[in-house]
DNA sequence: ATGAAAGCGCTAACAG
DNA sequence: CTGTTAGCGCTTTCAT
């Protein structure tokens, strides 16, 4: 009975202990302490560990005991696929993969579908076994975010320009970084201006209604600040130039896949015809309209003037007048913030230097 | 004592229960069976909850009780960094990420890093609380497959041509696949064929060492089938031929860089000068060749046929004749299979369909 | 509809 | 170097 070589009960830490009439930290020490047993007493218990098919302590037992998970928890708020198709996502995500991979600790990548109800027991979030969070570019009213206040673990806050109690956080000053841009812009002289964004609220449209220019409601209620902040970046470079932000032609993208460029530019130059710049608040919407554009028989920069913003490697290579701003470098911070937070205990506000890029897509109107 | 408002030890399922007098079993169906208790007291419940600031259950003691983790791991035997800059392996992974997204399960990267020792009490895949794991193309020795395999949970192997007991494998006929593409280049008259391949062993050179000619014993010592197999299928092209496979020049590109591929067709032209063509087993080892070649002032594929393997979209877009594989897909599959294995319990096979696309930069030799 | 009791598998003092 | 003693926080029969 002692020594059946196929247990059907999976062996546990226990029954390896029970097998070499020694104690369960005995067993526990072979595997977290080697030092602190003899060697080939160690041996013994591998030996036996292997002929019974331990693997070694139980993650999750151990994690309940030690209080760490070894692992932090990635939550978007869009679907994973946007994180993978849009460059600027996906290297903030390597960034802080790599900063993960360094300290050793897993990155669960939590599954925030739309459809999936915050408060229920299957909420991912509430479901994660992790040891902290990062929150990437929620809006403030964001369930998710909410859910993961609730959690009472270390979180990191990333494109999230208001601030959440507690939380550390890392960004890019939005707001001047596009005010510089939307300066050079209007001195070229362009005075009917379009600008694409990114959606501006936690609804979802897709179809026909992905696509709608923005009012000054809407704009005023969303709660994405990163892209309001941009299309306030906008604004004060008009007002300081003399130009009412109100003639701006907005338009909002609710879906973010590769032709939601092109539908939005096609609906702000049909709002206004007399359109002579495109800047938009990401490089995926610049350079989908610049094909729109393209087809369309109209030259950039001499028709019409195209500017980015996030510094993509496809947008440098394509010469797109853009912001550069250090995706991978805010991954990575974030991740450090989690895994060696400043001994002090306060929350950091990291803002991380951004580049204007005077590519060649930006010229005088006509 | 009994209500506190700000507790310093952090509330628990039992404190909660005590606060208001009733049984943990009541708690824990306020949350997990609502309709197992009368609303009113549940509403009581979450207030208390709510003033304790008590998130719920915790998700580590839950698993533990429950034996389920919510999440599958994936295994990545590079450096993460290489997942997220190769669009196949890229794809693959936006795949897997979509089809835990769908089951509202969360994917785990997992930490493995060229230096963090298999065996350790860190390492980070025996940390990982998950219920099954996904393990990418890794060589058939590698340690943390072996490791993975004495967890004892589901296992899907991906890219991994020879079988893992008690494993579902996704993969492609990676053999069949190459030697089609071979039989055409062998068809338009090449005879002089380089062959630029990722790396063969478990080992990472590195700097100079990191490309360098395969010697038919290192080709035959490799454990990455997935390699040595599309290597395969040119070889069983050439000898269908009539030609003798040994006159293969092979470079291992050990690094996996952006410009791994350029130095390695140096090499490959260096070893070799009368090569007419070169065929990778990745399109970024064929990009970066055309790059090379570029630069060179060597005209693909008038001067030399480049082809790749995988149908990333930018190879497709470039006009690289290459193979076009499924990689959104087989991350889709490996997630489903781990989500909802067959009824049986067997492991599967799936054997993805690849397409050839023959592009513009193959050409008759010279 | 609610409660009592029995662990899930492990680690961490502390004592020998 | 090894063993004893207590839990970590939760879910789940089985009663009531």
């Amino acid at each position: 009975m002692s020594r059946s070589p196929a247990p059907r009960r999976r062996a546990t830490l226990a029954s390896l202990a029970a097998e070499l009439k020694v104690s369960r930290t005995t067993i526990s020490n072979a595997y977290n302490r080697p030092d602190q047993l003899s060697a080939d007493l160690r041996e013994r218990v591998l030996a036996t560990a292997k002929r019974l098919g331990y693997a070694g302590p139980d993650p999750v037992a151990r994690s309940l005991r030690t209080r760490k998970a070894g692992a932090v928890g990635l939550v978007i708020t869009e679907p994973l696929t946007y994180a993978f198709s849009d460059p600027a996502a996906l290297n903030f995500v390597a960034g802080l993969a790599e900063s993960c991979e360094e300290a050793g600790q897993g990155l669960l990548l939590v599954a925030v579908g739309p459809d999936r109800s915050v408060s229920d027991g299957t909420n991912s979030v509430l479901a994660a076994g992790v040891d902290g969070f990062v929150v990437y570019s929620a809006a403030d009213d964001d369930p998710y975010l909410q859910t993961v206040l609730q959690r009472h673990v270390p979180i990191v806050v990333v494109d999230q320009p208001v601030d959440v109690p507690g939380a550390s956080r890392v960004c890019i000053d939005d707001r001047t970084a596009m005010r510089e841009l939307a300066d050079y812009v209007v001195g070229l002289g362009h005075r009917e201006i379009g600008l694409l964004t990114m959606r501006l609220g936690n609804e979802r449209r897709v179809g026909d209604q992905a696509s709608g220019v923005v009012s000054p409601d809407r704009l005023s209620d969303s709660r994405f600040h990163v892209q309001t902040e941009r299309i306030g970046g906008v604004c004060d470079a008009m007002a300081g130039a003399g130009l009412d932000p109100a003639t701006l032609t907005i338009v909002e993208s609710c879906e973010h896949r590769p032709a939601s460029g092109a539908a939005a530019a096609e609906l702000a130059l049909q709002t206004n015809p007399r359109i002579t710049a495109l800047m938009c608040t990401a490089d995926v919407l610049a350079i989908s309209a610049m094909d729109y554009l393209r087809a369309k028989g109209i030259y950039v920069p001499g028709q019409m003037t195209v500017t980015g913003f996030d510094g993509i490697p496809e947008a440098l290579s394509r010469g797109l007048t853009t912001v550069s701003q250090p995706s991978l470098e805010k991954g990575k911070r974030a991740g450090r913030l989690l895994h060696s937070p400043p001994r002090d205990g306060l929350p950091v506000i990291d803002v991380l230097p951004t580049e204007l890029v005077r590519g060649r897509t930006a010229g005088p109107p006509v």
